[in-house]
DNA sequence: CTGTTAGCGCATTCAG
DNA sequence: CTGAATGCGCTAACAG
C-alpha cells in the first residue's frame, strides 16, 4: 500500500553495501567509465533495480560543476510567444538531458535581476535571458562567471554574448512598408516604455521605412506603454484621442495588438474600417480573432531551438569563441485588421 | 572588458580565507543562525562584495537535503492552461525562493515516466503532474521516495496525494445542460483517448446530464481523439461524416475546441448556426474567436497557485498528513458559439 | 563570539 | 578488474 512515504533515497552507498561492492564499483557500472566484470555488474544492476535506486543528481553536479540545468528567464511565460520559446529549448535541451528552469520577471529589473541572481547560485549551465531592460549587470555577471548566455530578442549586443531574435529592424519596417503601400497615411506605433530591445528596433525599422517613403515622423504617433493587452488598450485610447488620430496602428507584438483591438471596439470603432492594427510575432490566436490579425511571423519555435542549439555547443564546447548572433527574417502575415 | 569569463566561481573558502575567518563564520553572517560580532560581520560582507560571492545552492541543497525547486511536468506549455498554472505556481513559489523545472510531455507516457525520473534524480522538493495516464507508477514512486505530490486535473485520485482540479464532473454537468436548455437535441462530446482524468470526468458528468434530462446517450456521439487542436479537426470531421451528425458539440477543452471550428469551417458550416461549440478552460483568447466561444471556465491561475500552496504546506510540514482535495467550481461563460 | 570536523552523494585519482 | 581515499561547497554539531 502507497504508504506515507518517508522512505529516504537510497544512495550509492546503500547499493554498494547491499551488493558487496564498493561505491566506486557501482558508480563504474553506471558510467561504464571502466571495465566492470559481467558476474558483478549484474548483481550491481540487480540490486540497483530491487533498491530503486536513483542517482542524486546534486551530488553528482557538485562533484562534476554541471547542472544539466538551463534558466529561461522570461517577461511573461503567459504571453503565448514564450511557451513556444520553452518547447524549443526543451526540444533541443531534452535529449541531452538538461531540464529548464523557468521564470517570469513581469519585465521588472529588480525582478529580472533577482531571478539571473537565483540562477546563477544555482549554478545552471546556461541561461537564456529575454527581457526589456537596458542595464542588465546581473546577466553580464552570470557571462563572467562562466555561464553561458544567449540574449532573447534584440537587446543591445554585449560583447561575447550570443544572440537570437527575430530581425526586428527589418520587421518594424517591413511592417510600416506594408501599411504604406495599403494606403494608410498617419501610422502610429505601441511600444514599450524602455527604448531598447525587440520593441525599440521594431520603431527603429518604422522610421526607416516612414523615412524612405518620404513620409513625415511624428512623434506624437509613437506611445510609449506598458507591454500587456491592458496597456495595448490605454495606448490606443490614447492615440484614438489625439486631434489628429491614425488611420493605422503598429503593436510592438500581437498581446498588445489586442489590447488595441480592445480599445478600438471600446470607442465603437471598426477594425480595419475606422483604424487599423497590425501585431508581431503571429501568436497562434492572431489568425482566429475578429478580425483575424495582420502581424508580422517571426517563428518563435525556431528561435527556442536556436537558442537549445547555442546553448548546447557552449556546454560541449564545440561553440567558436566568439559570440553568434542569429537574425531570423520576418514576414508580414496578411490578414483582416490591416 | 567583458572578458572570456572562465572566472572560477567564488567559493565560501575563498571568501573566509580573503576575511581572515573561519568558513563558518561566513555561513553564519549569511544564515544569521548564530550571533557574529559586528566587526567580522562587516569584513565578511565587504569580502563577499568584493569577490561577488554566490553561495552554491546545490552544494546547500546536497547538505540540506532541500533543492528549493519544483517540477512542474504538464502535457504542452504550449496550451494556454498551463503557463497559468506555471504562473500560478510562481506567485505562490517564488517568493519563498523556490524555481520551477517545466517539461511538456505531450501526454506520452513514456515521456511522462522519463520526466518524473528526472524530476526524483533531481531531489525536487515537489511535483506538480498533469498528465492524462492511467498508470502513473512513476508519480506513485515519487510520492514514496517523500517527494510530495499534487495531481492536476482529476486524475483518479491515489490514496496519500494530493489534488487541485476543477470539478470537471460538475463542469461535464453544467456544459450539458447548458445546450440542453439551448434546445440542442443532439449533443456529442470530443475527448481524448484514455479514459481517466479530466477528461473523463467531463465526459461522466455529460452523461449525468443527459440522463437527468432523460436523454438518450448514444456512444457513437463520444468521439476519442489526440488532445489537441488538430484532433480537434479531426474529431469533428468524423462527427460531421456521421448519418445523423450532432447539432452541439462539447469539447474537452478550448484548444479542442478551436479545432472543432476549423473543421467546422472546412466543410462550411456556420457556427452555432449548423453546429454549436462549446469548450472548457475559458483561456485568453476564447473571448476574442469568432464567434466567441462559449466554455466553462476553471479559474487556472487559482488553480496553479493552489497547487503553490499545497506543496508549500507539505514543504513547511505544516500540512495535514492527510491528502488534500481542492475543487475548483467551473462556470459557464456564454458567448457566442452555442 | 569563533573554529574544527564530519558528512550530504557522487566521480575520480591513486594503488593494488 | 577492484578499492580506498579525496574533495566538490556547504551547514551543523561539537568544542572551545
Amino acid at each position: 500500500m502507497p504508504q506515507q512515504g518517508r522512505r529516504r533515497h537510497v544512495s550509492i552507498t546503500d547499493v554498494a553495501a547491499e551488493a558487496g561492492v564498493s561505491i566506486t564499483t557501482v558508480s563504474h557500472v553506471l558510467s561504464g567509465q571502466r571495465p566492470v566484470s559481467a558476474a558483478t555488474t549484474a548483481k550491481v544492476r540487480k540490486v540497483i533495480a530491487e533498491l530503486g535506486y536513483e542517482p542524486n543528481q546534486l551530488a553528482r553536479g557538485l562533484r562534476l560543476q554541471r547542472t544539466n540545468t538551463v534558466a529561461l528567464v522570461v517577461p511573461d511565460i503567459t504571453n503565448p510567444f514564450y511557451p513556444l520559446i520553452a518547447r524549443g529549448l526543451q526540444n533541443m535541451l531534452g535529449p541531452a538531458g538538461v531540464q529548464v528552469l523557468v521564470t517570469s520577471t513581469d519585465a521588472d529589473p529588480s525582478v529580472e535581476d533577482a531571478a539571473v541572481q537565483q540562477m546563477i547560485t544555482r549554478r545552471v549551465d546556461g541561461l537564456a535571458f529575454a527581457g526589456y531592460q537596458a542595464d542588465h549587470r546581473r546577466v553580464a555577471a552570470a557571462a563572467e562567471v562562466g555561464i553561458p548566455v544567449v540574449l532573447l530578442g534584440g537587446l543591445t549586443p554585449r560583447p561575447g554574448i550570443d544572440v537570437v531574435s527575430s530581425d526586428d529592424v527589418a520587421g518594424g519596417e517591413i511592417a510600416a512598408k506594408y501599411l504604406i503601400s495599403r494606403g494608410y497615411q498617419r501610422i502610429a506605433f505601441i511600444t514599450g516604455v524602455e527604448r531598447v530591445g525587440s520593441p525599440a528596433n521594431r520603431v527603429a525599422g518604422y522610421r526607416k521605412a516612414l523615412r524612405d517613403a518620404g513620409r513625415p515622423f511624428s512623434p506624437s504617433l509613437v506611445v510609449r506603454e506598458e507591454i500587456s493587452r491592458d496597456g495595448g488598450a490605454r495606448a490606443m485610447a490614447r492615440l484614438l484621442a489625439l486631434r489628429q488620430a491614425p488611420d493605422a496602428v503598429l503593436c510592438t507584438n500581437d498581446v498588445v495588438a489586442i489590447g488595441a483591438l480592445d480599445g478600438a471596439k471600446a470607442r465603437g470603432l471598426k477594425v480595419p474600417g475606422n483604424v487599423a492594427v497590425m501585431g508581431f510575432d503571429d501568436i497562434e490566436f492572431a489568425s482566429l480573432l475578429t478580425p483575424a490579425l495582420t502581424t508580422v511571423s517571426i517563428r518563435p519555435l525556431e528561435q527556442g531551438e536556436a537558442v537549445g542549439r547555442l546553448l548546447l555547443e557552449r556546454l560541449d564546447g564545440s561553440a567558436p569563441r566568439q559570440a553568434q548572433r542569429i537574425l531570423f527574417d520576418p514576414a508580414v502575415v496578411a490578414r483582416e485588421s490591416a
